[in-house]
DNA sequence: CAGGTCCGGTAATGTACCGTACCATCTCTT
DNA sequence: AAGAGATGGTACGGTACATTACCGGACCTG
């Protein structure tokens, strides 16, 4: 019953409306975005996009759920005896990853239809910036037992190097057309991590 | 010339149709507000609504310059000699103000709208965390004048405290139906400060 | 008081758009 | 090979909405 010619077909075709729909939505956001627009990129009949998702409404939350949830992993790390690099490594990557083309437009359509679609921007809340801090505090909490030094209580810890990391760029990129190079992002990660070292870290004795 | 009765009269009816649009939008969010949305409200005709206003887009203009800029003051605060019991004050008014509803929705609206309206979120980030940065800046500098302790790189402590102030909290509440008590956001407010004091403070000699 | 300007209310105009219906064609299952 | 379902293309219904137009009455200025 599975494996199924036509299921496969289908969910083959769901997965590319879906995909396509997402451009059209991040470059256009939720309201400004006609089903028609997504139609004319997907090229096929509204038939078809409607057996798929059953509204607009349907596959916005589609889009959501589903990116919000790919976007946010943290990359594996090289696990070197230093903390310094480790931190420069991560912070490295969630901030080029949070200031991406395409986290930017999600979080704005998300912010936007918060108060529309409750459940849905609460998974993106969680998929995004509550997922990232508890993985970093798993990745500290990994150091503190193969580490040099020791990491005091990871969680509160993660919490504020992903905040001193944010620090204004993220509102900024949001409200305004600025988008920092990787040399401006390079620093302020260093930064942020130098923060880190002088409060979180008592050297192991 | 100036001083007409007309014009008062006007200006007048201006600032009460910028009032009531405010609210409407911050209620619906800018695609979802039709003009006979606030209409209904502010009860008067159409017609003169679009005499103050050439258009929707002008209104939101309107709306998020005058916002922005009316809902971005630290409160003036008492300039004891301590520490602590400034950052306490400072923090706890800079997150309950940027936690407080209208601002929630302000920002919603202007960070869903970044993209078609650049200047006028553009003044939003200037007119709020630029600025609300820059002048806890110059807080610290005048304490560095006069008080105990010394604060090092005050441009740099200001945007480090305002983050690690902000931590999580902003963007749960944006994107869920979050809204942390008093309580919670005066423990938010001393950890942020401890850490602060930490890091930033040296002992003058 | 005369005249211009603002105001309120309603109607009209034109457009954009979501969702459905119809029908011929193609694809996979049995 | 036949039937069932998916697909493409186009057209339709109904609605919501921004903006303009019209008109009778109110208010301020000269």
């Amino acid at each position: 019953m599975s494996e199924n010619g036509h299921d496969r077909r289908a969910a083959q075709r769901r997965e590319e409306i879906l995909a396509i729909a997402t451009e059209v939505f991040f470059a256009k956001g939720f309201s400004r975005t006609s089903i028609d627009d997504v139609l004319e990129r997907i090229g096929g009949s509204k038939r078809t996009l409607y057996r798929h998702f059953p509204g607009k409404e349907a596959l916005f939350t589609a889009i959501v759920t589903t990116f919000s949830d790919r976007a946010s992993n943290f990359a594996p790390t090289t696990r070197s005896g230093e903390l310094r690099p480790l931190l420069l490594e991560l912070g490295e990557h969630y901030l080029e990853n949070l200031l991406s083309k395409d986290v930017v437009a999600m979080f704005r359509m998300a912010v936007a239809e918060a108060p529309h679609f409750p459940e849905v921007t609460k998974v993106v809340y969680e998929n995004g910036p509550k997922r990232a801090c508890e993985l970093l505090a798993k990745k500290f909490l990994e150091y503190n037992e193969s580490g040099q030094e020791k990491i005091d209580d990871p969680a509160e810890a993660a919490q504020a190097f992903l905040a001193t990391l944010r620090g204004d760029l993220f509102f900024r990129v949001l409200l305004t057309a600025y988008k920092p190079t990787p040399t401006q992002v390079k620093k302020s990660v260093a930064a942020a991590a130098d923060y880190f070292l002088k409060t979180h870290v008592s050297s192991r004795m």
